[in-house]
DNA sequence: TTTCGGATCAATATCGATTCTGGCGAGTAT
DNA sequence: ATACTCGCCAGAATCGATATTGATCCGAAA
């Protein structure tokens, strides 16, 4: 019915109510040169009829597409995907959508090179801002997006001079309470598990573990300190190398909820029961809840990060220009898992 | 330096070459009516220059954005992702890319009303093609689509009579599989933990497992055919009111591998060893080969089905016709956990 | 020589939204 | 009465890419 009829735009929105495309467009912007009356009338319509802004349009004259883009880390096939990523682009949709934004992903495969997939973002105006995580000290994506001037935020923070916008989970702090947590149980081998030390995240993460050892008087085993990735495998595969040594850990820090499942099996797969052992964990989701034993977990939910980010993001975009107050640092809550028997 | 000149579009690159807009543009497109020469010469200075085509300009012409939509169902906040949806993403991602289109993604909250989603990407122009999960019998955003003619492939089939694309997991094979598995080791009482009764998929599993029984001249005791939600935190509640019955399960069958450990949690919770129930479950990931004790899965890979749904889609923006031809169903692929001890 | 047709390229209109410039009427100061 | 301001609105240019139509050149056929 009436389905031929032409498109739903700023023309024929202007036709149908006797006014000018210019004044519509206004209007539907709540323009200051324009009545008030003149405002509700054409709003009104437009919502009744269900005007929907055309996004070519838009980008072509004002260059702004109104979408900001997440770029996330993927995960090598067949092994498992970081659980939190989802709810990460939760976060951030749920925080755009409320600001007229969509929400582009590009996953980007382990050997991809970002800054390619940055330049076809920037130049083809797919986005108006971008989020990325996993920093590292010199984050050529974040020289390349400052050298542009475009508007970005960084799950993790950087090393480089020039300050940029960020958000990130304190991790020294998160690995520090844990190294703590675990000495006052009487743990005194503590093994930490980190993704390669090239992340930020992973160089915070020493520095909290060297500091609560160093301030309880203890010698740092370089042997306990482990670079591995973020994959379940990998861990799994090299906890046998580690608990063959000469003096074993008999307590572990995890980097998040995927490596340490992979930790607990490398122990089961050489007959050894985690239980035994001292268990720290920081995480982004509620999985180890429901495994057993649930280690103690020093929990930061993704979604939160990713409804933070895009605040951060869309200050920017508002026209924040004092970078200083486009940076954020968060601490990780302490889940102790209640006993169960 | 030099970082004030115009910005590169077609009118400056083919400034630079010394040729008309309209060349240029149908050089970069292999055009028939440009000289092979030209077409070489374009593309050359293209390249080197990083000319990266305008999307504003194109969607605004053709009406094409070239990016890919997927509507993902979100989580409630606190509870555990699907581990596998960056997986689908990915997947999409993948295929998407080698053709040139983007991937945009929209978390559904639990909530929202999918058909405003629609409405907004469809009229706003953001997507020249939708892909979705999870559908229903009478699928509103089947219809919906149906009706707009606008392209989609989903994930999942419908009941509906219109034929349109889909791809789907054969979770009544999966299912019929799973039950003759435990019935043949020799467990008689098993528990089907499924998602709403609602969703397609869900009465497919209801399907397998009725077949399965009957063939086997079993009587279906309704008691053991749960329809929970896809969360692990419900189904672990869910365990224990199913444990007091008069004769309890011996076994069960998971739809996925959230609510796998949502069971075995529930188990453990109410003082029961896991291990002591046959345990079979179909999965999108490998994280139940991380949990002890490991059931028998039914595996098939979501970065594998966002490819595939991603190919249908590509071949349905190509102007496939034939709609038939845009129906695929893939039978998962059984994993048996080798002993540990 | 004239005409025709294919090959190759150019001029121009167009998509939808924003924005610059300007018009018009009413009210006010000179 | 004239000039000026202000509130409200309209006309037309503009963004970058594509499609339609038209122009030009060259060789072959009449």
């Amino acid at each position: 019915m009436g389905d031929d009829r032409a498109r739903l735009n700023l023309k024929s929105l202007a036709r149908h109510l006797d006014l000018s495309i210019t004044t519509v467009s206004r209007a539907l912007r709540n323009g200051p040169e324009v009545r008030k009356e003149t405002i509700e009338r054409v709003q009104k319509a437009a919502a009744e009829l269900g005007y929907v802004r055309d996004v070519g349009g838009l980008t072509l004259r004002t260059g702004l597409s109104y979408s900001i883009c997440v770029l996330m880390s993927a995960v090598p096939p067949d092994d498992i995907a970081d659980t939190g990523s989802v709810g990460l682009l939760q976060g951030v949709h749920e925080v755009a959508q409320a600001a007229g934004y969509a929400v582009t992903a590009v996953p980007l495969a382990p050997g991809a090179d970002p800054i390619e997939a940055l330049k076809t973002i920037i130049d083809g105006r797919r986005a108006d801002g971008l989020i990325f995580d996993h920093t590292l000290p010199m984050d050529p994506r974040v020289r390349f997006l400052l050298e542009r001037d475009f508007p970005f935020v960084s799950f993790g923070r950087t090393e480089l001079f020039t300050p940029h916008a960020w958000f990130d989970i304190d991790d020294e702090d998160a690995t520090y309470r844990a190294v703590r947590h675990l000495l006052a149980s009487g743990y005194r081998r503590i093994c930490l598990i980190n993704p390669p030390t090239e992340f930020m995240f992973s160089q915070y993460r020493q520095r909290g573990y060297r500091k609560a050892l160093s301030e309880a008087g203890m010698e740092i085993d370089p042997r306990l300190m482990l670079d591995l990735d973020l994959t379940a495998r990998k861990t799994r595969a090299s906890v046998k190398d580690l608990m063959v040594q000469e003096s074993p850990p008999d307590a572990f820090i995890c980097v998040n909820d995927i490596t340490s499942l992979g930790m607990m099996t490398g122990l089961r797969d050489i007959g050894l029961d985690p239980a035994d052992f001292g268990f720290c964990a920081s995480t982004t989701t509620r999985l180890i809840e429901y495994v057993e034993p649930t280690p103690v977990s020093f929990y930061f939910p993704l979604q939160e990060a990713g409804r933070r980010l895009t605040r951060l993001m869309l200050r920017r975009l508002e026209g924040e220009t004092d970078i200083t107050q486009l940076q954020e640092l968060a601490v990780a809550e302490m889940h102790v898992p209640t006993r169960r028997r």
